[in-house]
This record gives C-alpha cells, structure tokens and sequence, in this order.
RNA sequence: GCCUCGAUGGCGGAAUUGGUAGACGCGCUGGAUUCAAAAUCCAGUUUUCGCAAGGAAGUGUGGGUUCGAUUCCCACUCGAGGUACCA
C-alpha cells in the first residue's frame, strides 16, 4: 500500500469542501482565535513558491488552536482594485472585472491544492460592490467627523458646529488646516451655509484641497509617498513630478501621538515598530520667531564696494559723527586715567593672548576697553561717572542689544586688586562665543560681515517662525536659512541681492527631487541681503535661502546653529559665516557638534551651565514668557492623499453642488462603479471616470443618472476621483468577522465576539502604508463606537520572502572580434571549466597548443587566431530555466537545447560528461526563470511535503533561497511515516502497549511540537518529526497508542496524510478537531544521565552516572573514574565544577 | 550618514536560562538490492595530522568577563532590509 499522496490530498480537499469543515460560526461556547493573513492581489501571474510561505504558517497555526478547543476564525479574500487590472484594461479594452475574475479564479485554484483551512464562506473581494458599499460607507463617516484634540478622539461635525455656533472657533482646540481665520458666533451664524461648508471642509477628517502631490504623467494618476522608490513610480518606474491639484486626503496626522502611542501595547516586530515610528517622525522642540529687520541698503551698498570709513577694520560706528567720536578718542587715548592705564597695560600685552582696544568708538560711545572678537568691553569707572548711573545702564543696554557684554570696575578695584580684575576679565572672555573663522580672515572683514554693531534696522513686521529640536542652542544661532520657495523671501530680498536670489530660485525649482536626493553634497545657498533680530541677544543675523532646507517641513525656515547641526555647520564653512560655539568644553574646529544628551551649554546668557535637559526647559519657558513662540511637537507625518486618477477603484460616494463637495446618503450605497468605454483619462485630462456618460447624482430619485441630465438644481456632476488601493484593505479584518452583513459595516455582537486579530501574518513592506492607514482607520472607527478595541492586531509576523536560486550558464565570448570560426558558435562551458580557465588565463598565450586539453578536441574543429589571454577567459553569464537542473547542479543538456531555438545548435565543454551551472540567490522573478510554481511542486511531491518543505526551509521571519532538491527529504520523511502504519502492505497497528521508550519518543516529540508552534519556529518541529518517525521506524513501532497521538500532532503541518491515517485507523470524522495529545512528563524522567566531562572548558569523554547522585558522589565518581586519571597525568585539579544533571568540569 | 537585523560545514539551517557546536535535511562518498535504472536500505561526511587509537584547530575579525562563550560585554569588518538634507 503505497503512499497515493495525489489521491489522498485530492479526496480530502474535496472533503473539507464538502463538509465545509472549517466554517466558523459567530456564537461559540468555545474561546475564539483569530488568525488572519494579509489577503493578496489576484495577478495574472499566480503564486509562486514564495506566496504561500505566511499562509502555511498561519495554517499551521490556525490547525493547531483548533485542537487546542478554539473557534478559530481564518479567513481568506481578495484585495482586487488595482492598476494591473487596469493597465491590462488599457492594452486590450478587456474589463478589469473580467480580468479579476480569472485571476482569482487562478488564485482560488492554487490555493485550494495546498490544503488550506480557510473559512471561504467569508471571503471578500474589495472591488465586489458589496464590500466596497461598505469602504464608502466609512469614507462618510470620516467626512462627517472632526478630531475633537481636547477629548483626544474623532466626534460628530455636529458637536463642532454647536461649538462654532456658541463660541466661534477661536477656543476649540481641533485638528484642522494651517491659516483658519478666526470668527466668533455671530459671525458663523451670519455666514452663508456655503462659507460654513468651507469651513467645515477645513475640519472634517477627510477633506479636499488643492495639495502639492506626486504627479505620475506616465500613469496619469497621484501617487502616495510609499508608492513611490528612488524619485519614481513603484509599478512602472516613471518619472514623478510635483504638481497643485486639488485631491482628497485623510487627517491621518490627527492620530499621529496615538498611532505612536498604541505601538506600546501590540506585539509587532521590532523593526517594523521602528519604520512606524520614524515614518510618523515625532519631535519635540519648539517654535521661535524671528523678526525681520529692513536692510541698510547704504551699508551694504558701501561693502560691497569696499570703500570707506568701514575699510579701516575696526573702526565702527554711526559714520555721520563718526569723524567727531574719532577726534574725542585719540584725544581720551592720549590722556588715560590712571586706573585706565594700569588696566591697559595687563590688557595689550599677549598675557590674555586676545587683543584688546583702547577708547574704541562703538556705535556712539567710546568705550574703555574692547575685545571685538569676543564682544566684550571693560569700563573702568572713576568718580567722574558716579553721577551717571542712570546713563551708563542705558548705554549698557543698549551695547548689549548689539551683542556686547559689558563689565564695569571701579578705579579702586583695578588699582587695588589688578589679579582679580583681570582673572574676572579671563573668565568672561571664555564664557563668550569663540572667534568664529578669525584665523583665515582679516578682521576687518569679519567685522563687517558679522555687522554686529552695524545700526539696528527697523523691524519691518515680519516674523519668520522656525521649528526646532534644539532650541537651547538659540545662542549660537549665527544665521537663518529659508528654503527658496518660501513666502518671505520676494518680500524680505534686498534690490542688491535680487538678482542672485531670483536666479537661485529659479535653478533649484528645476532640480528634480532626485537630483535633490542624489546631490546632498554640493552646498548651495545665496544671501537674501536681508536680515532677523535674535530675540535674546538681540544680534542682526542674516537671513539666506538654501535648498537644504525644505519647504515642506516645518516651516520651510531654520535658524541655524553652525557648532551644533552639521548641516548648518557645512554652510557656515561653505560661504564663510560666523560658527560661534556654545558648548562647553567642545572642540568644534572639525565638525559640528550633536551630542545632545552629553551637551552643556555655554556663552549663552542664562543658559550658561546647563545641561541639554534644563536649558531645552529654561528656554522654552523663556520664550513663551517672552512671546517669542513656544513649546511644540512636530511630526514628520503628512496628511494621506486619498484620491487616484484611475478607473480600477472605489468610487466616492460624491457629487459637487456649486464646486462644494456633498456627501451621498448611506442608504444608497453603494455608487457602483459605472462602465467606460476607455480606461485612460479623457482628452481634456480628466480621470477616467470623465469618459463615463452616466454618472451623475440624480438628488430627487437618488440615483446615478446620465449626465445629460445634469442641470446643477437637482442632478449634479460625481466625483471623477477613485480611492486608492489602501483603502479597500484598511478594515476587510473587521469586515470578516461578519460579511454577509448588508445592514451594518460590523454587527455589534459580531465584533463584540471576535475582537481582534490575534495573529496577523503579512511582509514587512507594508509598513508605512497598508499597516499604518488601517491603523489609523481602526483607531477612527473605535472612537465613533464601531469596534470595540483601537488596535486591530495583538500580534503581527513578518514571513521572510522566499528567494530564487538562479542557474547560469556561460558563454564563451573568446575569438569575437577576430572574425574567428568560434565567433559564431555558441559555446557554453561548464562552471569548473570555466573558472579553471580563468585562473589560468597567464599560462594561455597566443597559441591554442597550451590550452587546457578539455578544450582541444572542440577547437580542433575551428580556426583560431591569434587573442589574447583576456578574450580567452570573457564569460557572459546567462540565465537557464531552473526546472533543466538538477540538484546536482547539472544541466539537463538536451532539455536545454530545446528551450531556446537560439540554443539549438549549441555547443557544450563538459567535464566528465556534465554540464555544472552556477548558482545564485536572486529574488524570484520571470526574467530571471528561477520562479518555482506550487502547482508543479504539489503534482511531483504533494500539498502536504510542500507545506513541510517550506516551513523546513528556515525561520519563518527569515528571507531564505529555495532549492527544490531539498523537497525529497520531506517527500522520504512522509513515506517513512506512512510506513509506520503499514503491516504486509496492508493498513493496520498494533493495540498493544508501547513501551517506556515508545512513549518516550512520543511525549519529547508533543513537548517539543508544542513549545515550537507557540514559538512560531516551524522549521524545527519539522526536524522533530523527522526524528520522532526515524526513531520510531528504528523500533519498529506500530502500536495505536503511540501513532494515534501522532498522526494528530502532523496534522497541523501535514493534514491530508494525516486524515488519511486516521481514517484508516477507524475514525469516521476529520481529524483536524480532535484534541491535542497531552504531553506527560512522566515518560520523559530519566534516571541517569550520560555526563561529558570536560577538563578546562574541553569535552574529553562521557560517563554514564544515576541523576540522583549528590555533588560529592558525582565528584568521587569522576575522579575514580581511569579516563580522568589519564587526562590529569597525576596533577592535582584545582577545581571541580559540577552542574547535576548538565556538566563536568575540571579546571587544572 | 542614520536605524534595524544578520554572519555557524559544500548548501539550507539546529543548539529555548552561558554547559557535549554542527541536530534535521540536501548534496557528496562507499556499500546492499537490481540485468540496469528508479525507488529503497546501510555506513561515512567541519577542517587538519594520523593506517589507527588518538590529537590539534574551529561558530565573520580582535579584545574582555567566566571553571566554561555560537550565546554576555567592548571595538571592528562584511552582508541584507528600511530610511534620509525632517531642522
């Protein structure tokens, strides 16, 4: 009796259909499970090995919590909008529905053959009407919502309409538009109804804007963020630009902090969290503004000519008294006060090693002392002053708006305690920002540049609010930087910096975001001419424009700080800016400095001393007391663009009164999909939905009407738009557990029952778009009450993808060129050849005499000329179809010939009669011809070796090659096991009692079985059962109490075998519900153990002693023992380890 | 650049809390059966020295902790995936 593996796996499939043996029923006394696998898109091209890897996992797992005594819900559907559909649509007119229909066709086939336990009862398709009624109907429920941020959940737009209506809506905290203007109650109620519909628009969870999107002209639709890789379309590769368009989007950034949040209480993968997570981009910071000042069109008129008072470096000041000051300077430098003159003389000396000035014009005062690379000036303060306290605090001031810091000392002090003036002096030099670029400049230049006691500009009115992470760094903010398109910069550009500026503009609105991407390097910015006021310091700093910095993040403006963003720091150095350093104890000369955590911050007024965690406090604090901006939370999130250009979709269930978009009442969902007569966009760049004659909103007899009809009174143009491919998948889990449902998305007690996923089984690549739009759905509809539970899935497993292993072979390319005979032959030489050829290649001249002699005989035949080594030993490798090798790595030659007519007449340098190919590990793909089919494998080994061969393979989280050849050692494993049943080729066991060793055999293999499915490591059960079944072949075992319990425990793994045998061994019913064998840890207690006992760390032999020996007696048992007396050569051991039941080990 | 994961025989991989490294399978070698092949069965298969008994080395590299490290710690190399001027 042979194992019929065709006829057993055909019969039970037909069995299990029949009997609908999985269905799942709603109301069970039982605990319910649910398992679920990412459904798939229905290509034309079908499954290959790889695509059925996570749903034999979750078969297995699904089996299991069976006999476990759960109602396991494992369902199974389609995703079937999508473009391929619709591209085939396009080349051949066929409708996308037909197209989809033999797919799945296809699908339902191949997966029927591997035995699956799906509940097809509840299959759905996302683009059946019956299901997609349901994603529009959702659609309107977010329509109809708003995020409440004070309650932190989604609510009715009514109770946002009763707060417009009491308290207008300068106190509701919602998640809504940027650029709202404010109106109080009156005003909303005065409004007309269509301003209060486009209002509203700017708070409804979905809702039309005119956004910056992906344009694909090449698919003539917007793409979403995740659909495009490396700056073009994922399917197709076309190019993307950006382009205005006026779309639907999702308010996902409304759930970002509890997207963010509930990754805390589901066990996903780590690395799958962590795409979530940057993907969301939370950051703290704050925000700032900076004003803008007007420019001093003179100064800088004049340094650019290089002309002038300022020429003479460190002369500053008002130039129209200038000349006066100047006067009154030299004069007070000739007759210096005592004190003055004491100080002077520490001071000029290279003591401080930093020089200083005397009776210096700043502005309009001369001050006593200056340090002007350090912004401090000294006043010494003799009786003359006393009388001017009142004056001298002004004027402190007012050199401290312009970055100075003033210190005062008394004749006294200086005269009585020079040291301590002086170490006073040391202390606040260090404390202030280091010389930026000094070395390299002359100082002179500097000076001008960093214009710090240039005269203040006006304010001009203008804020420019930043974001930052960091904005205890405010002190070394040395510069601002915009992103070219930003708002301000025609405003703030100076007509001398105008052209430049327009020029820059103009180049980078050309680069494309890939060579934005590609070209991080080259650092380009210009200066706008114009510039900010610092909020503490009170500096001028100035503004430039830079495409490092981006429009669409934050607010496409920074305030830059060289010493502690590298980015900042590179465009400093670039163009010569300022880079003061506000770290303590930080050497910034090489690179920024980004530590933020080790950081301490210095030279930064108030912030002096403090660690990163208080001075990002501090200065937050100070700043909204100040009303300079705020404490903030950025995320890097965008709002979801929900609307494609496509006609394989959902459609909206939309029409537009007077441009305003108006919902469709559920009740007459669903808005079918209507028939075109081409699938592309119509001739005047409408969605191809514009080709469709009937499809307008008919509001009195709510219905689709032709569009004739429409008058704009009562029959009103569709939507165009259809949803994209995540929308259909963002909430089918729900769907499942109740999908014959045509009243409600979900019956209360439905959803009450099943919950949630319990294990969700799907690839990683999802991460940023299937994965976290559900999520974000889910989390809506638990808010409007419709699910009970705000994460969908407790546990999620990535399978790993299955990879091909290619074939090559190589063809000779020698004599081409040569105009040689060879040159037209195709010769494929075997891998050995062909690489002892290579290593060769020094020893082959210009002659055919010294060629390796496999060569000889076929070259006999051609005329060779003279080539060289290098032509000699040119391979090109070229892909053969993996089904002519075999797992020997040889090459069925004649299958090969008659593969390609190309190949024919080829010719081939074997080795012993063989022809050895390469191998590679590339992912599975047609043009490569490494694509295994499951069909081919399931008609040669069966459904049942396939499903232990995969899960054999590896880890299922693991990518892994596949190589048929290993499927026979699973096809000889289930024969092996068949044979355990089988007595004189007839069906029959033994009711015999097994012995101690049988049940042995049997509990270790449930005990392991066990801890191995919980653990999802499937590859290892499979081993387990493999030696369970050698082991019990090596006994001869045939006895019902031991195969019994083992034909349950392969079921999971391996059902229609294990059906067949437990029919034959007189059951009447299936298997697949039977409880699981109890693993009993009584056959499993041994009485003694085989020690290894190893001496310093190395097994050296083995001992067999009692396990209920004590420490002592294993010791004296060991050391009696003559192998140890061989090993220690009569040394004295200093120690021996002894781990009862484990080890032996002594050290000596 | 950053984040995550990984690296063990010819290959896929095993070793669950630190305790006999290489389970199980493929491939390979030899043998049995057969007219022959397929299928099946038996034996061997990390490298290296040795006829053997037995010895030495060995889990990407270099250190460390430990009686003992594939496992823990530090530094590095290589590979895979994700992501990127995100302020």
């Amino acid at each position: 009796m042979e194992y019929n593996f065709r006829k057993i796996e055909a019969d039970w499939q037909k069995y299990w259909a029949e009997n609908q043996t999985f269905k799942s029923e709603n109301n069970s006394t039982k605990p319910k499970y649910y398992v679920l696998d990412m459904f798939p898109y229905p290509s034309g091209a079908g499954l290959h090995v790889g695509h059925p890897l996570g749903y034999i996992a979750s078969d297995i797992y699904a089996r299991y919590k069976r006999h476990k005594g759960f109602n396991v819900l494992h369902p199974q559907g389609y995703d079937s909008f999508g473009l391929p559909a619709e591209q085939y649509a396009i080349q051949t007119g066929q409708h996308p529905a037909i197209t989809t229909e033999e797919n799945i066709k296809t699908y339902r086939k191949q997966l029927d053959q591997i035995g699956f336990s799906f509940d097809w009862s509840r299959e759905v398709r996302t683009s059946d009407p019956n299901y997609y009624k349901w994603t529009q109907w959702i659609f309107i429920q977010l329509f109809n919502s708003w995020y409440h941020k004070t309650t932190d959940k989604a609510e009715d737009i009514s109770t946002l309409i009763a707060i417009f209506s009491s308290e207008g809506n300068s106190k509701v905290k919602a998640a809504c538009d940027d650029n709202i203007e404010a109106f109080s109650a009156d005003e909303w109620k005065n409004f007309s109804e269509e301003k209060q519909q486009k209002i509203l628009l700017q708070y409804r969870l979905t809702f039309l804007s005119e956004t910056e999107v992906n344009w694909c002209p090449g698919l003539g639709t917007v793409l979403a963020n995740d659909e495009i890789v490396n700056g073009v379309s994922e399917r197709g590769g076309h190019q993307v630009i950006r382009k205005k368009m006026m779309q639907w989007s999702m308010r996902i950034t409304a759930y970002a902090q509890r997207l963010l949040d509930g990754m805390a209480k589901i066990d996903w993968p780590q690395p799958l969290k962590d795409i979530q997570t940057y993907w969301i981009g939370r950051s703290e910071g704050a925000m700032v503004s900076f004003k803008v000042l007007s420019p001093a069109p003179t100064v800088a008129g004049k340094l650019s000519q290089g002309k002038g008072v300022r020429d003479s470096g460190y002369l500053t000041g008002n130039q129209d008294i200038a000349h006066l000051l100047l006067e009154k300077a030299k004069e007070m430098r000739a007759n210096p006060t005592p004190a003055e003159s004491f100080l002077w003389e520490q001071l000029k000396s290279k003591k401080l090693d930093i020089k200083f000035r005397q009776q210096h014009l700043i502005d309009d005062f001369i001050v006593d002392f200056v340090c002007l690379t350090k912004l401090l000036i000294i006043e010494v303060d003799g009786k003359i002053h006393e009388s001017q306290i009142e004056k001298d605090l002004e004027r402190t001031k007012i050199l401290e708006n312009k970055g100075y810091k003033v210190i005062r000392f008394t004749n006294e002090e200086v005269i009585g305690n020079i040291d301590g003036v002086v170490s006073k002096i040391i202390v606040e030099l260090e404390k202030r920002p280091a010389p930026t670029t000094a070395g390299k400049l002359s100082e002179g230049k500097r000076a001008s540049e960093n214009n710090e006691v240039l005269p203040l500009g006006k304010d001009l009115g203008w804020d420019i609010p930043v974001f930052t992470t960091r904005p205890d760094t405010i002190f070394g903010v040395s510069f601002m930087t915009l992103a070219p398109e930003h708002d301000l910069v025609p405003m703030i550009t100076t007509p001398e910096q105008k052209v430049v500026v327009e020029a820059y503009i103009k180049s980078t609105a050309k680069r494309s975001e890939l060579e934005r991407m590609a070209d991080v390097k080259t650092i380009s910015g210009v200066f706008t001419g114009a510039y900010a006021l610092h909020p503490f310091s009170g500096k001028k700093i100035p503004i430039w424009i830079g495409d490092y910095v981006l429009a669409g993040y934050g607010t496409g403006a920074v305030m830059a700080v060289p010493c502690g963003d590298q980015r900042d720091y590179d465009f400093a150095k670039h163009f010569n800016l300022e880079i003061p350093n506000i770290f303590e104890g930080v050497d910034i000369s090489e690179g920024a400095y980004t530590d933020k955590e080790n950081s301490v911050i210095a030279n930064s007024d108030f912030l002096n001393g403090l660690p990163y965690k208080k001075a990002l406090k501090r200065i937050i604090d100070e700043t909204e007391q100040l009303g300079f901006g705020y404490g903030k939370v950025n995320f890097r999130l965008r709002d979801a663009v929900f609307s494609r250009q496509r006609y394989w979709g959902e459609p909206f269930p939309v029409y537009y009164k007077n441009g305003l978009p108006q919902m469709i009442d559920a009740k007459y969902l669903p808005i079918v999909l209507p028939e075109v007569e081409k699938y592309l966009p119509t001739e005047d760049g409408k969605p191809p939905l514009g080709n469709a004659t009937v499809w307008a909103w008919d509001t009195k007899k709510s219905a689709v009407v032709s569009n004739q009809l429409i008058d704009h009174k009562m029959v009103f143009p569709l939507e165009l738009n259809t949803m994209p491919g995540w929308a259909g998948s963002s909430s089918y889990f729900n769907r499942y557990m109740d999908p014959h449902n045509t009243e409600e998305f979900v019956s209360r007690e439905a959803v009450e029952y099943w919950q949630d996923v319990d294990l969700y089984i799907g690839g990683s690549e999802h991460a940023t778009g299937h994965l976290l739009y559900s999520r974000f759905w889910q989390k809506f509809l638990f808010d409007k009450g419709i699910v009970p539970v705000d994460e969908y899935a407790k546990k999620l497993i990535n399978q790993g993808m299955i990879t091909g292993t290619s074939a090559f072979v190589y063809r000779w390319e020698f004599g081409k060129g040569n105009g040689s005979d060879m040159a037209k032959k195709t010769i494929f030489v075997s891998k050995p050849i062909m690489e002892r050829i290579i290593a060769e290649r020094s020893t082959i001249k210009h002659s055919n005499k010294r060629l390796i002699k496999e060569q000889v005989d076929l070259l006999g035949a051609c005329e060779v000329k003279d080539s060289s080594a290098n032509e000699w030993s040119n391979f090109t490798p070229i892909h053969a179809d993996v089904s002519l090798v075999n797992a020997a790595d040889e090459l069925d030659i004649e299958a090969f010939k008659n593969w390609r007519p190309e190949n024919k007449d080829a010719e081939f340098i074997l080795e012993e009669g063989k022809y050895i190919v390469g191998r590679e590990v590339e992912k599975m793909s047609k043009s490569k011809y490494n694509v295994v089919n499951p069909d081919q494998i399931c008609e040669e080994y069966g459904a049942d070796s396939l499903r232990m061969f995969e899960m054999f393979l590896g880890p299922l989280e693991q990518s892994k090659p596949w190589k048929t050849s290993g499927i026979s050692g699973v096809l000889s494993f289930l024969k092996k096991l068949w044979k355990l049943y089988i007595v004189d080729n007839k069906f029959s066991v033994s009711e015999e009692n097994p012995s101690k060793e049988e049940f042995k055999i049997l509990h270790k293999t449930i005990k392991k079985v066990e801890e191995d499915i919980d653990n999802f490591s499937f590859n290892t059960s499979v081993s387990t059962f493999m030696i369970a079944v050698n082991e019990l072949t090596a006994l001869k075992c045939n006895k019902r109490a031991i195969l019994e319990p083992m034909a349950i425990l392969m079921e999971p793994y391996a059902p229609h075998i294990a059906e067949e045998l437990w029919k034959n061994l007189g059951h009447a019913t299936s298997v697949s519900s039977v409880d699981f064998p109890i693993f009993e840890p009584k056959y499993l207690v041994e009485s003694s153990k085989e020690y290894p006992v190893s001496f310093n760390g190395k097994m050296r032999f083995k001992i067999e002693l009692p396990l209920d020996l004590s420490v002592k007696e294993i010791e004296d048992a060991v050391m009696a023992h003559e192998k140890t007396q061989e090993q220690l050569q009569g040394r004295v051991p200093n120690k021996v380890i002894i781990v009862p039941g484990k080890i032996i080990n002594i050290v000596g």
